[in-house]
DNA sequence: GATATTCCTAGTATAATAATAGGAATAGAT
DNA sequence: ATCTATTCCTATTATTATACTAGGAATATC
C-alpha cells in the first residue's frame, strides 16, 4: 500500500508501451483500448498529457492516432510517468514550497524521503521504452516467503 | 504525485523517532502529539500495528509510555513503514496473487514495478533510527530548477 | 457526406485517507 | 480510596483522490 503509482501512469506506460509497438504507424485508441483492456476515454486523459509534453503527436481523422514523437530508446519510463503525473515525491515537504515549513527546519526525515524519490527516479529513468520492446530489462530480486 | 507515501507511513517515522530520541525513557504520545504536532488519537492508531509487529511495547498507566524493544540501529526505517502500511509494491499486478491475472503474463512493465518496489525498500532497509538519531543520512542529490 | 479518429470539458461513483469521538482498562500519585 | 495520566479498543465521519463516464466539437480520410 505505500509507494502506490496510480493507474494514471501505470497505464501511461502500457498505453506508450502500444505506441511504441507500431512503430512509424499511427496506433488508434480504440485498438489500444482493446488490446490493454482499458476504456477509450480514460485514455484520452491520459494521452493529453504526454502529448503536451511532446512524447507523442496526434493525427485526426480516419487512419489517425498517435506515434512516439521521438525514438523508443529516447524515451525513459520515468518521463511518461512524471508527464502524466507530476514530480516524483514521496512526501509534500519535499518539493513542494508550500508545504515546506510545516514541518521543522531540522526534520530528520526529510532526507529519507529524498532519497527514495531518487531512487524511484534512477529506476525509471534507467529504462527506456526500447528496453520494454526488447524485453531488456533485469529481473529484480523478489523474496520469496521465509527467505 | 505518483510513489506517494500516505501519512500512516511518514508520521509512524516520525513517531519512532520520537520514541528512540527518549531512549530507555517511557514516551507518552500526547508528549510525541505536542511535538510533532499530530492528533494524539491519530497516534493511537499508528502505534498499535507497531507494537504488534514488537518494534515499541506501551506501559499504561502513569508515567507510562512507549518505548524501543529493540536498539536503535536494529530498527530499519523500512520496518516502520511496512509494519503500518503493508508490503511496498507500486502497482497491484505486483505481489497480490489475486490481481495477477489481471495483466497478462508477458506484460513487459511488470518488472520496471518489482525494481521500483525493491529500490524503495532497498533505501528504506539501509536507513535505522541510529541514523536518524545521529543525522548520518547521505544527503540525496536533488536537481535544481534549470540543471 | 459518412465515418473514424483526436480533442476538450464536465460530472460522478467509489474508495482511501485522515482523522474524530467516546469510552474501557490499568498503573501510579496523592 | 480516589484521582489522574496513560494505553488500549471500536466505531463513525469528513475530506480528498481516484478512476472513471458522458457528451460533444473539430478534423481528416474514404
Amino acid at each position: 500500500m505505500p509507494f502506490r503509482l496510480s493507474t494514471r501512469g501505470h497505464y501511461a506506460v502500457l498505453l506508450m508501451y502500444e505506441v511504441a509497438r507500431s512503430g512509424a504507424a499511427f496506433s488508434s485508441l480504440a485498438n489500444i483500448s482493446t488490446v490493454q483492456k482499458i476504456s477509450q476515454g480514460y485514455l484520452e486523459q491520459i494521452i493529453r498529457p504526454l502529448r503536451v509534453a511532446g512524447l507523442v503527436s496526434g493525427r485526426k481523422g480516419f487512419g489517425g492516432g498517435y506515434t512516439l514523437s521521438k525514438q523508443p530508446k529516447e524515451v525513459t519510463v520515468g518521463e511518461i510517468i512524471r508527464a502524466v503525473e507530476g514530480p516524483t515525491v514521496p512526501v509534500k515537504c519535499v518539493g513542494d514550497p508550500s508545504h515546506m515549513d510545516s514541518c521543522p527546519d531540522d526534520c530528520r526525515a526529510r532526507r529519507v524521503w529524498q532519497q527514495v524519490g531518487q531512487a524511484i527516479d534512477g529506476v525509471l529513468d534507467s529504462i527506456t521504452l526500447q528496453d520494454l520492446l526488447s524485453g531488456e530489462i533485469a529481473v529484480a530480486f523478489v523474496p520469496r516467503k521465509g527467505e
